[in-house]
DNA sequence: GCATAAATATTATGCGCATAACTAATCCTA
DNA sequence: TAGGATTAGTTATGCGCATAATATTTATGC
């Protein structure tokens, strides 16, 4: 590949990165919420109470990452966390009913956001960018250990990537 | 449009940035690099000595972390800054000899990446995928004004964006 | 059963990028 | 030409996410 197309590519990924970034907070902003805090809600409204680690693993974060956010989420009553009762290393994450609410309109939010971010793409293209753009995530995954997964085709939809749950 | 559409949508982008910024990561640590380094390194290579806001617009990003990179850059000697001679306020930027032979090795290492990163998409896919990807950012950037930009078809190759220099 | 390995979570620290507040220089207008 | 607005750049500060090091608990191998 000459030089001219991979940085149209890497320089793309890296622009998109920064600007739907920053779109989401600014969206989110006014519900009190930062970049990433959106993400552990609404991990928690989709399979409800979790401990850290399942989150890291979920949100694609690392524990430390999820350490400051439940933190955080915690303070503004948003999460609760006690002690596994059977582990006694972890702690169950859950939503409070404040958290269910937020969740509610993080998800209003995120698809708002989401049509923004496709607008006056054709409907075709917006219903293989996700296989896509996962494909792309699944062929620079340090994480999950080097595993290629990118066959050619579009992958397949839902939660492809879960492994350890 | 529904959550889990708009959720696989945004999420996507989310673990993209993630994945493919650490994964730029690793590669530019062995040159000494930290991310966003590389971009103001190629930005030089393609353009030639420009000032600071120059800069600030081509990357993307907001004056102070220009300030912030082109002070690394400088003290890794890869970049010099000298005052522009007819305009007191601004200061050129350009590359150094150290500069010029990092970026072609910044150049070469982007190659892998980015044909690392579209392994496995058909090329149909690969080669509309910065049109794709520069409309997305298009429609959620709030830097350029609210400008729609986005027109339906694919965006055109090249710095569709630059507008003020 | 005990030593060792693995897992869970945390703290400390560093980088990239952002916004806000500020200085200094240039532009524009009246 | 004098003065307000704009532009270029910097400093201070904060957030997200990362890695490294640590403590504690659980799992494992002999």
């Amino acid at each position: 590949m000459d030089f001219e197309q991979a940085d149209a590519i890497n320089q793309a990924i890296r622009l998109l990165s920064l600007r739907h970034r920053a779109r989401a907070a600014a969206l989110l902003a006014p519900l009190g919420l930062h970049t990433g805090q959106e993400a552990l809600l609404l991990e928690l409204a989709r399979t409800g109470p979790a401990i850290q680690s399942q989150l890291s693993e979920a949100l694609g974060c690392e524990p430390p990452s999820v350490t400051l956010m439940t933190r955080k989420l915690e303070a503004g009553g948003h999460i609760r966390r006690s002690p596994a009762p059977s582990d006694k290393r972890a702690s169950v994450v859950e939503l409070t009913d404040s958290g269910k609410a937020l969740a509610d309109q993080v998800k209003q939010l995120w698809c708002a956001l989401a049509e923004e971010t496709v607008t006056g793409l054709p409907a075709e293209t917006v219903a293989e960018l996700p296989g896509i753009l996962r494909t792309l995530t699944g062929n620079v995954d340090t994480r999950r250990s080097r595993r290629p997964q990118g066959d050619g085709s579009v992958v397949q939809r839902g939660s492809a990537g879960r492994i350890g749950l």
